[in-house]
DNA sequence: AGCATATATGCGCAGTCACGCAGATGCGCA
DNA sequence: TGCGCATCTGCGTGACTGCGCATATATGCT
């Protein structure tokens, strides 16, 4: 009974790597403050770099840095429009994605982490 | 028109720094893939380290160290029993989230990222 | 062409993270 | 009390990340 501890009990179904890996990929995205607040305003419309800089209180440049990051994955599309680059969410996930996180963030209950190990706590 | 540009427009309302700070955290937390394996697994029924370690191929040590930080983060609770720790998710929505970032990565839409600047292609 | 605006990109730095290793701690048993 | 097991914690390292700065590219106007 070395490693085959789960593999008797034929419950547990795992992900594929490639799934889990794409999912984590997302996820690090929106694991900044700066690109959740891009990618939330861009959920009400589209807008272009100068703009969302204000919104999210942060320089055009380090916007676009993180605006490329998100084309990269295909969380936003870019629409060129003169000097002007008009951004917008690439579809309806990224909106349930950011809502879900969004909400859970005003749901978090810590529970006074009972630290499992060290002393007993009465 | 300096810094006077969204103020005029009533329309984008922005979610307070520290919604958006808990929820990156919370994404962060989950952009790890032995996490999200992890988490996953946590998802069909309590387990302990061990178990977890072999399910998430990952060493003991590692495993223990991410749990503690969903610990941390209320994602999931420990219950001690004698030796053993048996770690479950916290809540339901650790599984919604997770659920929408796998099932994300499974329609994921690059759309062959135009780049927008650079010369036109075509 | 020349200039200004808007955006993109390359570079260096400081901060963070995941991992491996060693040692500590808690628990059960003889 | 001493041993073994399961787990936790601290430290060092390599890799990555976000930001600021300078620079490059793209578009519009005169």
């Amino acid at each position: 009974m070395l490693t085959a501890m789960h593999t008797s009990l034929p419950d547990f179904d795992m992900p594929n790597e490639e799934q889990v890996h794409l999912a984590a990929e997302s996820f690090r995205l929106l694991s900044d403050p700066t690109r959740i607040k891009i990618l939330w305003a861009l959920l009400q419309g589209e807008s272009n770099v100068a703009c969302l800089a204000e919104l999210a209180d942060a320089a055009p440049t380090a916007v676009s840095q993180h605006l490329a990051k998100l084309r990269l994955a295909g969380l936003v599309k870019g629409r060129r429009e003169g000097t002007f680059v008009y951004y917008s969410a690439a579809d309806e996930h990224v909106r349930r994605l950011l809502t879900q996180g969004l909400f859970h963030a005003d749901h978090i209950d810590r529970g006074e982490d009972p630290s499992i190990s060290g002393p007993r706590r009465a």
